[in-house]
DNA sequence: GTGGGATGGGCAA
DNA sequence: TGCCCCTCCCACA
């Protein structure tokens, strides 16, 4: 479900409510058995890495979980809600609980396998020490789409499908330009881009990539006071200027699930297709190889 | 009620 | 490159 913006804020959401004293932890539907291995055990630290989060109970015991497309966390104040649906986990202390279901992974990695894990992650748009740099060098040599590049967790970690099409948007990039013919500045760019772009992402749960001028909807500032949920349309919020306004169901994404849909630069049809298993949205006339 | 798709990635071949 | 994992949601009947 997530892309790396929103793991890194379950990490931050996780550690404030769980990290420095000990957690309970069950598995209610069985599908994690080393839940009693980490019951009643102290939480040190929740960290993140692109799309993977490490739960910190000892130098060799690393919970972690991977979210894949299906997963996700509920997190809530104690006490525990009644058990619904395919619960994998659950960990809680007194004030605090948080519910897993759907992930790909969730497991004990030792110290040896949490290390091998980043080795092979790119540098990570969110984690401020990151160096570009080596995600700069393998895109200069390769004959691969940059629209499938964005996508290799070992160029950069953390950038999933719809930061893929509005990074490249908002770059003014075609996806199927080869890594090697795109400008140093371009790439640089969208680096620049994700590390402003990412941490501002989610409103409502959901990611808002367009700028308020490029929205059709036009609101008054008492509309924009407005933080409630309205049908089809996300409350912004007013700390972050490209995002003053409310957004539409439809125009808050560039490109991304627009396909067959006006531009909302230029109104150019919107097009689509499969790069490497998944489905690449861009702009024809706005984006250049 | 049903079926297809989805913000992902590991694995076999 | 295709398959699997195995969950939720929405459009459509």
């Amino acid at each position: 479900m997530p892309e790396g913006n929103e793991i890194h804020r379950f990490a931050e959401r996780h550690a404030a409510a769980l990290a420095g004293g000990r957690v309970s932890a069950d598995s209610p539907n069985g599908a994690f058995p080393d839940a009693e291995v980490l019951h009643g055990r102290k939480l040190q630290a929740v960290e993140a890495y692109g799309k993977h989060l490490g739960y910190v109970f000892g130098r060799d015991m690393i919970l972690h979980v991977h979210l894949g497309m299906y997963g996700d966390f509920r997190e809530g104040t104690m006490p525990l809600p009644p058990e619904k649906g395919a619960l994998r986990l659950r960990l809680w202390n007194r004030a605090n609980w948080v519910e897993l279901r759907g992930a790909t992974d969730c497991s004990i990695f030792d110290a040896e396998k949490w290390q091998a894990l980043l080795a092979r992650l790119g540098p990570d748009p969110l984690r401020p020490e990151s160096d570009p740099e080596p995600g700069f060098a393998v895109i200069a040599r390769r004959n691969t789409p940059i629209g499938q590049l964005l996508m290799d967790q070992s160029v950069f970690a953390g950038i999933g499908n719809i930061y893929r099409a509005e990074l490249l948007f908002r770059a003014g990039l075609h996806p199927r330009t080869p890594g090697r013919e795109v400008p140093r500045p371009s790439i640089a760019s969208i680096w620049k881009d994700a590390r402003k772009l990412m941490p501002l992402g989610m409103i409502d749960r959901r990611i808002v990539t367009t700028l308020a001028k490029d929205r059709a909807l036009k609101r008054g500032p008492e509309a924009d006071q407005d933080r409630t949920r309205k049908r089809g349309a996300a409350p912004v919020d007013q700390a972050i200027p490209h995002q003053r306004g409310l957004a539409q169901d439809d125009e808050i994404h560039y490109v991304y699930r627009r396909h067959g849909k006006p531009c909302l630069r230029c109104g150019t049809k919107i097009e689509k297709e499969e790069m490497a298993g998944r489905t690449v949205y861009w702009c024809p006339a706005c984006q250049k190889r």
